[in-house]
DNA sequence: AAAAAAAGATAGTAATACTATCATTAAATA
DNA sequence: TATTTAATGATAGTATTACTATCTTTTTTT
């Protein structure tokens, strides 16, 4: 669910995740610009509200007015990035009938995202494709996991999830672990590009330039290895 | 590398994770001991030296003697929990032949690594497999992994994925991601259970007893598609 | 019994993660 | 244009965390 506004694509977002929806105003695009470059420069771990402050040259009380605290924006950031992969993957497959050349084209975009023509003047999707791939599973691999679960917070990541499952079982109807498969790939498409990019003895993808096509062509042979 | 003492087996780890190895003295094995349940209880973020210290009815001043700060200390519990997954690969698939079956056994033991025996009185193993599920991730995925890497912090992890990356290509040397492949199958063991147990919608497994065992089966059906 | 090592007790500090209050500026509306 | 409302800035304060330092007591080793 999305709304086009001026300055690009605006995503419903779960309300409990914020204030006020940063989205809607001029300062909230800052914030979130910004907020997006401070995590990749220095990782959640070392960012503070303080910091973003000064680098927006604001306050932190400010910055409390729309987020309660770093975990909610962290949240509220891979929630946006999983509502924009879905976004993209049903702009991209539309009007295709060929379930392998749909496979295909998810496969791309769940590696890829960040590649893709820039939507939005407040985020750079690029950008907010680095912190995923560092910080990602840290929005739910944590202690409060099943509260937040109740909050609906994952309702982003489940959507896009069980479309990709959907896709695979178009695909093959009888394949048993479909939304398995979905859930991995995501993991794997994050996890095998951190790992080329810091910990390469754990991946066959080397950290070059066209890594997001080589792992694009493994993931590839994997998965319709899997389905076959 | 390890070694047998009267409480059970003790693994040689990198010597820049502690001050002075917790697994040699009685207060380390208790501190050991006690930080899994802590951890596992009220999860990482929340755990502090200063909690652990009442628990054991000790300072924080004196476990600061063992270890640095708690990011080392849940290094220092992965790495032994990688190490103990590696030595229990090695007993389990000694004499054993045919490539398949020790292939089997590998995943068999990537999964239910927690449902062995027990072979130390300083650590639960079951609890610590419950804190690598839920927190393992935190111990490379951070802004610091390159620094880690360099003073090798993640050899107990890659130790152990190349094993298993040796056993696959056993199985199949005509398959050309073995590494990716091995990686892929301990995250995707984690991750699944975590899944089963708080975001049920994301895998097909389901929080019952015997998820271990479905698990188990589900990654046998991928792994050998892919291989095959 | 002496020496050395380990642990306990206590205190202190800088930074973090907030909360609260009041003043100022900007935007919306009458 | 004047008014009222909403958004942001400025400043201050607090509890907790993540340590460091120092000195005393206990335990272990020789």
């Amino acid at each position: 669910m999305f709304t086009m506004s001026a300055r690009g694509i605006i995503f419903n977002l779960n309300k409990d995740l914020f204030l006020k929806d940063p989205q809607t105003t001029s300062y909230g695009q800052k914030l979130l610009e910004n907020s997006v470059e401070l995590i990749d420069e220095m990782g959640i771990e070392c960012f503070t509200f303080k910091k973003l402050a000064i680098k927006i040259s604001s306050t932190e009380a400010s910055i409390y007015r729309y987020f309660e605290n770093k975990h909610k924006l962290l949240l509220y950031l891979t929630c946006w990035y999983w509502e924009w992969v879905h976004y993209l993957i049903d702009l991209n497959v539309r009007n295709i009938e060929d379930p392998e050349k749909v496979l295909k084209i998810t496969i791309h975009n769940i590696v890829n995202a960040s590649a893709e023509s820039p939507m939005t003047s407040y985020i750079n999707e690029n950008t907010l494709h680095n912190v995923i791939i560092k910080e990602g599973y840290k929005a739910h691999h944590h202690h409060e996991v099943d509260d937040e679960n109740e909050l609906g917070f994952f309702q982003s990541y489940k959507g896009v999830v069980s479309k990709v499952a959907e896709i695979i079982r178009n695909y093959n109807p009888d394949f048993s672990y479909p939304k398995m498969l979905a859930s991995n790939l995501f993991e794997m498409s994050n996890n095998q590009i951190f790992y080329a990019e810091h910990i390469p003895r754990l991946t066959e993808i080397k950290n070059r330039k066209k890594k997001y096509e080589d792992l694009e062509e493994a993931m590839g042979v994997i998965v319709f290895k899997v389905l076959h």
